[in-house]
DNA sequence: CATTGCATATATTGATTCGATATATGCTGG
DNA sequence: CCAGCATATATCGAATCAATATATGCAATG
């Protein structure tokens, strides 16, 4: 999904800034769904208000630096739903985490642990968040909270494994000791 | 973690050509891990043999187009290492199916469902290639075996959570017929 | 009370990475 | 018989990232 439509998606949602829709990839509903970096809002804000998919007006603020505030138009409205009917491309993931996992052997059971133990406590961070989150009860459409949920379970299947194989994982791992041992 | 690490990583596990590379993450032991592209890999190859840290030969082959191996060097392990000594950046997503979903009021039931059944299949198929697995046994060292796992148990939390609430969604989406009489 | 650091806000730039395409051969299924 | 797929390398333009610059106010730390 391009960033113009990624914009167009939380513009649909209420009037925000370029600001505003980073946090929505990063704190926000899309956190789990989507990342999205200043480099590409910016400019894709830019263009969208070039296209007249969207309209922007400068907001002055008090003790803040001045924001500028996007609004979807209906000819962006229409832009997003042709770009969701799309066949959506597969997923991507880039888990540094696990890869560092995946040769765990070449580092040490401090370092795996302090990894294992950083994720965890992330994963209680976020769940608490999403359960606690305000708008997530009825009011909510049917997408967001199935997304939501979604979300929900695989991070709460992800910290139950974490929890459960922490130690087996650590405890293979030989330690520096006996890897002088071995040479 | 950068193209090159990435090589590297498939490399210590044994010699392999930048297409053998590219297959580790897609259906390999990385495909639930990291992405990479041919236009990512070749010339992180390249890269990586100019500075010693990879060692590359021709193998002529029957009835195949030729390939180029690539060999892991002891200065390469230690690049490796080093790499994945360094604290991961977060996990990074891009999932249009989810974005697409968040706005499944855009949809029609109809897209909505072929969607959760494409993603239910493959789910389900990914889950079997996994536990099928040849070398999943007690042969794997802990990390590949760990990070294996978490992976199955991601997989197999997401398609509880979409076999079980597929119908809810799909019901809670006004068919066209319904949107016609509201307009 | 000064200074460090964080939250708010926009913007850009160099480096990296993606996605599509080109080229070539052989096998297989309709 | 031929379209399409698997094998294999390579490249290029476009998209994207990560880091940095700039500016202000507030809170905490020393």
């Amino acid at each position: 999904m391009d960033s113009k439509t990624l914009c167009l998606g939380v513009l649909s949602l209420g009037d925000a800034s370029g600001y505003e829709i980073k946090k929505a990839f990063e704190e926000g509903p899309f956190s789990h769904i989507h990342v999205a970096s200043f480099g590409s809002i910016y400019p894709a804000l830019n263009t969208l208000v070039t296209e007249g998919l969207a309209e922007a007006r400068e907001i002055e603020q008090h003790k803040r630096p001045d924001k500028i505030l996007y609004a979807i138009t209906p000819k962006g409205r229409e832009a997003l739903r042709l770009a969701l009917s799309a066949e959506p491309a597969s997923d991507k993931v880039r888990s540094d985490f696990l890869f560092g996992l995946f040769f765990a052997h070449e580092l040490t059971p401090e370092v795996v642990a302090a990894r294992l133990d950083e994720r965890i406590a992330w994963y209680r961070e976020s769940l608490e968040r999403m359960e606690d989150c305000a708008e997530c009860s009825d009011t909510w459409a049917a997408g967001p909270s199935f997304v939501h949920g979604l979300g929900m379970a695989v991070y709460a299947a992800a910290l139950a494994y974490l929890e459960e194989n922490r130690e087996s994982l650590i405890n293979e791992i030989p330690d520096r000791t006996q890897r002088m041992v071995a040479e």
